[in-house]
This record gives structure tokens, C-alpha cells and sequence, in this order.
DNA sequence: CTCGTTCCTGGCCGAATGGCTAGGCTGGCG
DNA sequence: CGCCAGCCTAGCCATTCGGCCAGGAACGAG
């Protein structure tokens, strides 16, 4: 198993906290990708940093260690097989870890989430009562998502800039929102746009 | 360790091959989750049959084996916490229950597909040339995400609204847009955030 | 110590946005 | 025919947004 991490000190931390764990043999430590050949590892143990993930040129399987759930998607998406909140115990990283050599994948409870295709939040909901966008406002709706300003859309729509804001005032009334931003938002959570 | 089967054989050869690895006891086998409490076990390993999985009353986490994809997420969304194909090595049986002892998600690789979010298109791309946002930036562009105004941001974040419109504009240049609903976008594009 | 970076604050200004009211045009329906 | 829904246009107005310039406090690197 082979460490990265930017922090030499969080490299020395989990080293020291992995090295008692029977079954595990830390082979080295790292800052980054580069060179990992060397060691020849089985495993890849990654503290995310803020940086884009490039998990292109790594061959053994990564367990991604990360402090919120945009990195953690961001690692998922990158490549990463297992991901870790970056406050997990010990024992949790090395049991992790052995099933990453196995090929497995390793999740954090929460991250797993999108998995379960759902019961749905059974009484929340409250909101869609949604009337339906009629199909003029659905391109609005789409121009809006690319970050089109108000004059783009009626450039491109071929109406005027007032005819732009009366369709967006309307999306906007019709999902419930206030700013275009917000509209933008709820339509890709309602599945109306794609991002 | 409590396995569960419907098919005795199955129970046995599973014991069986479970049996040598070290730190896994197996506390006893059952044709089905009735009378599990006697056993006090801390994972449960079930071979999934063609009827539909109740995991309601099981505490302990729930390692299911699954011959196809529709058992498969049948289980998930029955709640198991991890999700393995029947012709596993014990090896990673063994490493998977482990890690569910510690409160762990594991997967089969091919199950964990519908978690990455996407291939990314291939070739295109071309883009991410994207300086890294800072820590306080991350935390404006997440607010950001959610729709609120500048002043909305910093009554949040308990500074004055010019600098959470420094923040933003230096979001907006980072990212490569020229409005906050580009940028919204483009971070959930990016991973950065969770919309 | 100076330099550079990050974070925070301020003012100014033109443009964009969103709410409002008020039209006109079409086509379907009773 | 009148009525209504969907679509397009228009003006007014307060607020918000985004760009620009300038400065200060804190911190680590040189």
C-alpha cells in the first residue's frame, strides 16, 4: 500500500496509524502520482487535496480520503474506488483498504446514497405542485441553464429582450423560485434540463 | 459473522470457506433472518434467494450475494450494505464483511456504476485548464449554488456584500463564465458542487 | 525586513435582472 | 359570438449584478 498525500505530516499520521494493522504493509509515501511505479503497490491510499483528481496513469485501485461531498463525486467520477470521509478510524481505512485489493468497492455510508433507487422522503414532498411549463418556456428554460442572459435568449429565440422576461418571470413564478440561478438549480433537480 | 441461506449446502460451503480467514468467526447459519438475535452478530452474510429481501428488523449490516443485477438492486434498496456476485473469492467476502463491521459500503465494481456521474466525454474536453478555488471560495460558490443573492451570501457568511462579490467575481474568473448562473453550472459540471 | 498571497472592505458605474401594469395576436371551445 | 390560454411586445422602476480601481490586515517565504 502507497500513500499520497500533499501534507507530508498527514502522510506520516496515516502511515504510523496504518502501521500496526495486521495484513497491511505501507510501502511508501508520496506527495502525489509521479513515480508510484517504483513502489509497486497493490493499494493507492489518496488524501484528497482541493486539485482536480488524475487518476489516468495509476493502475491499482484508490481509496480517496475527502473532506466534503463535491470531492467526493468529483474522485467517484475520476475513477477512484473507494472513497473515505478524511476523519474515518483506522480500522475502518485497513478494512478498507484490504477489500480494495480485492478488487471491491469501498464507500462511506452517506456516499452511497444515489444507490438506493429510493422510498422517496414519504412526507416531506409538499413542493411539486409544479404546473406544467408550456413548451416555449421549456426552451427559455434550457438557454437559461446554458448561463444565457436575457438578451442572448431573445437573440436567439428571435423575439425581443421583453418577450425573454416575461417567459423567464414565468418560469421562475411556476417553479417558485426568485432568480434565474435558483431556477436553473430546481429544473435539473426536477430532471427539466439536463446540466 | 451469521450467515444466512436458504440452502443448506450453500450455508455450509460458505462456513467452510470463511472458516480459515483470520478475524472472522462464524457464529452460526440460518435459512433466514428469523432468530438472528440469539446469535448477536456483528455482520450478516446473506446469499440472496428469488424472494424479495426484508431486512426491516436486521441491525447488524447486511452482506448480500446476488446472482444478477435485479437482485442486486433489490437488496440495495432493501437497505443491504454491501453487495457482492455469488462467485466471489472468500478473500474478498472475507475483506468486504470486514469493512462492513466498520460501518462501510461495499460494492461489486460493476454495481457502483451508476455512481460515477459520467465518462466524461473523451475526446472533447479541452477545457479544464481551471485554477483551484480557494477554501473560502468553495464555500461562497456552494451558497452560490443555492441560489442566494449577494447580500443573501454575506448576511451567511458575516461579511459585507462587496466582498462577497469579490468572491464571486473571483469565482466567475476562475471558472472561465461571466455570470453566477454559468458558474453554478459549470461547478456541478465540475463536481465542485451538489446540486 | 520586504514581498507575495489570501482574505476582507470600500466606492463608483453601467448593465442586467425581476416585479409591475398594460396591451395585441392567435387558435380552441362553448 | 365571447372567453380564455398561450404567446409576443412594451414601458417603468427598484434592486441586483458584474467590472474596475484602491486599500488594509494577516501570514509565510525569501
Amino acid at each position: 500500500m502507497l500513500i499520497f498525500s500533499e501534507d507530508p505530516w498527514a502522510r506520516a499520521g496515516l502511515a504510523a496509524a496504518l502501521r500496526g494493522e495486521a495484513g497491511l504493509e505501507v510501502v511508501g509515501q508520496l506527495g502525489g502520482p509521479d513515480g508510484w511505479q517504483a513502489y509497486a503497490p497493490d493499494v493507492v491510499l489518496w488524501e484528497a487535496g482541493e486539485s482536480r483528481p488524475d487518476l489516468e496513469a495509476l493502475e491499482p485501485p484508490v481509496l480517496a480520503l475527502v473532506g466534503h461531498e463535491a470531492q467526493a463525486t468529483a474522485w467517484l467520477a475520476a475513477g477512484a474506488r473507494g472513497v473515505l470521509w478524511r476523519d474515518s478510524e483506522p480500522e475502518a481505512l485497513s478494512a478498507a483498504l484490504r477489500a480494495l485489493a480485492q478488487g471491491l468497492v469501498v464507500l462511506a455510508p452517506d456516499l452511497a446514497e444515489p444507490l438506493r433507487p429510493g422510498p422517496r422522503d414519504p412526507e416531506g414532498e409538499a413542493e411539486p405542485p409544479l404546473e406544467p411549463l408550456t413548451e416555449r418556456e421549456l426552451e427559455v428554460l434550457r438557454l437559461l441553464a446554458a448561463g444565457l442572459s436575457n438578451k442572448a435568449i431573445a437573440r436567439r429565440l428571435e423575439f425581443s429582450e421583453h418577450t425573454a422576461k416575461f417567459h423567464v418571470a414565468s418560469i421562475l413564478g411556476k417553479l417558485g423560485v426568485q432568480s434565474r440561478t435558483e431556477a436553473v438549480v430546481r429544473a435539473a433537480r426536477l430532471g427539466l434540463v439536463m446540466l
